[in-house]
DNA sequence: ATCTGTGAAGCCCTTCACAGCT
DNA sequence: AGCTGTGAAGGGCTTCACAGAT
């Protein structure tokens, strides 16, 4: 998932599907809440419904970690989510370090979700000297000079990026040297790694982008040709004839050869 | 021109998968980047390794939107740039609202991404009283009693809820019911709204769980190599475990029956 | 009677490999 | 000669539908 990575046929990994993995933690939030409410048990058909799939995908991903319903009756709660956690690795404590405590790295750093289930916060890196020392959510900010030392003093194996994107290159490449494996890329940028090491990344832009391209399909099938969306005038310019085979419009004014 | 008004199978967009979708804003990021450099053109190979995907794919992605290249020579980066923008529907401006300014509100309000490309904040919306009027990023904070007004009078589509998990439902309910078709949701909860609604989630904390899999893979994996048999040994090992056949380890006291 | 666990079918996406332009 | 555009093959994920357990 990370930049290029070459062949490799089947990961040796225990068998369980990526698409299933990302789904672990959905149901383990929802089985969360049912334990919270002291409800024993759940049909595979309730427990989807919380998690937002269907039920035929939610016992196949279970099949995948092993038996752990009874037929008849449906999942213990507590036991699933025993084993949800410990398949997610959760059952350990996995410190984490966050670099660029901006509005979002400071986001990051106060968000409840964090400690509550495996991570902690062991450190807050920026490269201000400004704001060395100041406390956020409670730790106090420490220099980029320290990176490596405190990645390898605490043994942090995950980091999140969270520094303008022309930093990232940098801070990813510091971090993997100092031994961080697993990275959570805030920052607009496409990482290179080396082999090894996962990289995930979250991008609200191009969220909104997704989210963009359907709203712009929804108002043109609606209601045939442009309702009144606001500055939809910009897109009547590309109503001329040429010679690219594009499906809709064409270039405004200048194309090169 | 070419707009084919035919019979529309099911939900097919306009026959652009996806997967392909979810790429473009990263190819339209490399192009960008390409295109502040001066650069002219650029072929498939070149602008897949900077959007970090293969080349093949980036071909195959480019065909859905048309025959946009020039074969023995590459892409034009203008023309690409362009053609991209306008299949995402960036040539209009999308105004949106972010709901719930606490920290990550706070931080997605001043992100620059937005405003950049094709998105402005209309209105910031906070439940607390206390913080109405209060300027963020620039903007006037208002009251929740004013969404309503907010997303009929400036014509809003796309809602940002990052309010805490338990206001995430009541106040997507509102904003759908004032006319929002495209919500993305920071907040960890699952969405439920009516058809035609698109909802994308960022979930800071499942893409932790995540990357906490794969990091306690491959500490489990430096230790025994087991002989490479993914999901095979598992199930003969399972096998002989007893009743349940869960692969690694059981309940530690409780356990139902 | 009920609900899980899972082969099998189908679908979508990725990758290959080469035909077809320039 | 070089690079795009694309049919075809391959792989993974989802959905179906029912056998199997309690």
């Amino acid at each position: 998932m990370a930049t290029g990575r070459t062949h490799r046929p089947a990961t040796r990994s225990r068998g369980i599907p990526e698409a299933t993995v990302a789904r672990l933690p959905l149901y383990l939030r929802a089985l969360t809440a049912l334990s919270e409410r002291s409800v024993p048990t759940v049909s595979s058909e309730e427990l989807a419904a919380a998690a937002g799939v269907n039920s035929a995908k939610l016992r196949k991903d279970f099949s995948y970690l092993g038996s752990y319903g009874t037929r008849g009756v449906g999942y213990d709660v507590e036991y699933l989510v025993y084993q949800i956690s410990r398949e997610l690795g959760l059952t350990q404590d996995w410190p984490v370090v966050i670099v660029g405590i901006g509005n979002l790295g400071a986001a990051l750093a106060n968000y409840g979700g964090f400690a509550s289930r495996g991570f902690r916060v062991a450190a807050l890196i920026d490269a201000d000297p400004a704001m060395a020392g100041k406390p956020v959510a409670g730790i106090g900010v420490q220099h980029t000079d320290e990176l490596e030392h405190i990645i390898e003093s605490n043994g942090v194996s995950i980091g999140v990026i969270a520094t303008p994107a022309g930093a990232a290159q940098q801070v990813c490449d510091r971090l993997v040297a100092a031994g961080v494996t697993s990275i959570l890329n805030f920052a607009p940028t496409v990482l290179t790694v080396p082999d090894g090491v996962d990289v995930r990344k979250v991008d609200l832009s191009i969220e909104l982008q997704i989210l963009a391209f359907h709203e712009q399909r929804k108002a043109g099938e609606e209601a045939g040709p442009d309702s009144g969306t606001p500055a939809a005038a910009v897109r009547a310019a590309a109503a001329v004839a040429g010679d690219r085979k594009g499906p809709d419009g064409d270039m405004p004014a200048v194309m090169p050869a």
